[in-house]
DNA sequence: ATGCGGACCTGTTAGC
DNA sequence: TGCTAACAGGTCCGCA
C-alpha cells in the first residue's frame, strides 16, 4: 500500500468493535498512503493529513483483490486503491475497528498506554519488573495486559509461560528481577518462532500471500489438554484464568 | 489504584 | 440427525 492513492473508503458496515465514524470516507478519500505501520495489534495507515487505525480484532481478515470482486456477508469495508486493487476488510464477529485521528497514534488514547514492542530493547527484564511490582493478579493476565506486554494474546501468553517454565497463577508481583528476565526472553523467543513460522493458523488467520501460519504445530501447551507435555509427558492441564483458557505443564512450570 | 466480570458479535464444534 | 450450549485468536468499561 505504501506509496499508493486511496480513490476512495467504502463502509457497508459501520457496526465494528467502535462505529465506524461518519466523517471517515471524507477525510480519507483521494489520500496518498505515505507509511504502513504497527503499534501492538494496531494498523496504522499515515494517509498525510492524518491516520487510519485499524484492529483485526478476533476474527478480521484484510485482503488484496481486485477492484470488481464482489463483496460477501461479512466484508464490512473496502479501501479502495488507484492501482486497480482494494483492501478489503472481513470479520463475521466485528470486533475489529476501523477509525480515524488527525493526532500523531502514539498519543491516541488507544495507543497512549501500551508498552514498549515486545521485539525492542525498551521491552527487558527491568520494565517488566517495575510493571507488576506489588501486583496480585496472575503473571499470565499480566502478560495479556497490554499496557504491561503488548502484541502477545492468548496463545503466545500460554507458549511464553510454558518456555519460561512459570506457573500462569503465580502472583505477577512474586517474580524475582531473574525470572523477569526469563520471561521477557521467552516472550520474545516465542513470537520469534511463531513469526518465523508464519503465524498461527487457527481458521481466520492466512498471511498476505495467502498461506497459512504453521506454528500451531509447534504449540507446547495451547489447546493441548490432556496431551502429555513433550518435555516431560505430564498431561498438560487446562484452567481458566480472566474468562480464557490457559494451558500449563503442571510438571515444567512452577 | 487494582482487579474482576461483563460486554461486544457470529460461527463452529462438542455434547446430549 | 438435530438441537443447544459452550467456546473462540481482543480489549475496553464499570463496578466493587
Amino acid at each position: 500500500m505504501d506509496g499508493q492513492r486511496i480513490d476512495k473508503v467504502v463502509v457497508r458496515d459501520r457496526r465494528l468493535r467502535w462505529p465506524v465514524p461518519k466523517n471517515l470516507e471524507g477525510q480519507v478519500n483521494g489520500a496518498l498512503i505515505r507509511h504502513v505501520d504497527r503499534r501492538g495489534k494496531y494498523l496504522l495507515i499515515d494517509c498525510g493529513a492524518g491516520w487510519l487505525i485499524l484492529h483485526l480484532g478476533m476474527s478480521g481478515r484484510l485482503r488484496v483483490v481486485p477492484k470488481t470482486t464482489p463483496p460477501s456477508k461479512h466484508d464490512h469495508f473496502d479501501i479502495i486503491l488507484s492501482s486497480g486493487m482494494l483492501v478489503r476488510f472481513t470479520d463475521p464477529r466485528r470486533f475489529g475497528a476501523l477509525l480515524w485521528t488527525t493526532q500523531h497514534p502514539s498519543l491516541h488514547p488507544l495507543m497512549r498506554h501500551l508498552a514498549p514492542e515486545p521485539l525492542e530493547a525498551a521491552f527487558d527484564a527491568d520494565w517488566l519488573h517495575k510493571r507488576i511490582r506489588g501486583r496480585s493478579m496472575a503473571i499470565k493476565l499480566a502478560l495479556m495486559n497490554n499496557e504491561i506486554v503488548t502484541g502477545v494474546g492468548n496463545i503466545y501468553a500460554n507458549e511464553a509461560l510454558f518456555r519460561a517454565r512459570i506457573n500462569p497463577r503465580t502472583k505477577a508481583g512474586r517474580l524475582s528481577m531473574e525470572r523477569c528476565g526469563t520471561l521477557v526472553a521467552a516472550i520474545k523467543e516465542t513470537l520469534q518462532c511463531a513469526i518465523e513460522a508464519g503465524g498461527s493458523s487457527l481458521r481466520d488467520f492466512f498471511g498476505t500471500d495467502g498461506q497459512p501460519g504453521y506454528f500451531q504445530q509447534q504449540y507446547m501447551v495451547y489447546a493441548r489438554e490432556g496431551k502429555p507435555c513433550r518435555i516431560c509427558g505430564t498431561p498438560v492441564r487446562s484452567i481458566r484464568l480472566g474468562q480464557r483458557s490457559t494451558f500449563y505443564c503442571t510438571g515444567c512450570q512452577h
